[in-house]
DNA sequence: TCCATTTCATACCGATTATTACGATAACGA
DNA sequence: TCGTTATCGTAATAATCGGTATGAAATGGA
């Protein structure tokens, strides 16, 4: 009884997916959203509720199609392995889809709507600024003994920032002070050990 | 001549920047700066500009006053005091003010306006319950003698997520797959050595 | 063929967004 | 005191936001 749906829901919500993925939850606009799917607005209404309804199926979605990389890895023998299962499908997650970088969870909450892309770009120079400063230190350091002549001071810089990035978003998502600092002692014990004029300390 | 200005400009300039800092760019509304500010709409246009210039200016004013622990690190003797000044002392910049947490920069298209704040939620709980099966997948492994008995799973399930965090974070910033790569390598360097049953590869 | 039901597309809703006209107000120099 | 100039608060701008009311179109059962 009743007319039938004329649209795929999965393509449908894929497309929602992408969007989000791209745009971030508050940048894709319901505009966006029905453009990409090829439907009507109170068609999509009526098949995933709410914006924000919408949004949690697309994660849903995301969590069980671009993520199944992690409960694969967690079957590995050793935490080595697990680790770096997960980080390397990460990173070909993250960069596999040129339309949509990064990750949808990340994004979600990063993006925003396409008027905010100068003052992206804003925020990536400053930090591109910065790490080219680190960088510079850190060539510094090498030249003086004060790194070995294997370190590489582009990857410290770009593992320091690294490090940065994640822990800031860490913060926003209410981690303690400690945890933090766990944090960051685990990514020192990765630093490489000093050379001719280390001093102790 | 002409009428003398009747609000300070460094005071609005630091509560603008406190809104962003909390509220992210798109997040803060004009409503949302002019309250801060406590001054009308068409005065902060006429002191600052834009909104974007606004932020321009706010975030300007967050690198002189709330990040010149870099500049200082950076004349540190050696690269690790640097790495580990610069570490700390974000840390303690990112929770130090307890209504604005993390990094204006990274909030600044991190953050989202009020309306966001379940879907931010709903992404911190999926991240969580994440961390959870990582830190239960690495109390096995050290149960299993796969990571040294002074290793602490949580810590490396946090610092796991961390680089997770921060590369998704660079990635959306447009670093290539090489750079993801190598602080993939470098965060690897860190990781405990393995126990009892571990194997080769 | 008629009814009940579901989905369709159009057009609209109130609220909010960033951004300004506008006229009144206040300061300085003459 | 007057004229110029810059800032003030009020109120309005057009655009866009998420979300719906509405009636036509299409289905299955009787």
């Amino acid at each position: 009884m009743g007319r039938r749906r004329e649209f795929d829901m999965d393509e449908a919500l894929d497309a929602v997916m992408c969007v989000f993925w791209q745009k971030g939850y508050e940048g894709a606009s319901y505009t966006d959203l029905t453009r990409a799917a090829g439907v009507e607005r109170p068609a999509l209404y009526s098949a995933f509720g709410n914006k924000e309804e919408m949004f949690r199926k697309a994660l849903a979605r995301y969590y069980e199609r671009h993520l199944d990389y992690i409960p694969a890895a967690l079957n590995l023998p050793t935490a080595r392995e697990v680790a770096r299962h997960i980080l390397f499908s990460a990173i070909d997650l993250n960069t596999r889809h040129p339309e949509h970088t990064g990750c949808l969870g990340i994004n979600g909450v990063l993006a925003g709507s396409d008027d905010a892309e100068p003052v992206r770009q804003m925020l990536i120079e400053a930090r591109a600024a910065g790490e080219a400063q680190l960088c510079a230190r850190f060539e510094r350091a090498k030249a003086a003994g004060d790194l070995p002549s294997g370190a590489r001071p582009d990857v410290l810089a770009a593992f320091l920032l690294t490090t940065l990035h994640g822990m800031a978003v860490q913060a926003k998502a209410g981690f303690s002070r400690e945890k933090l600092e766990a944090i960051a002692e685990q990514a020192l014990a990765a630093w490489p050990a000093g050379g001719a004029t280390a001093e102790g300390g």
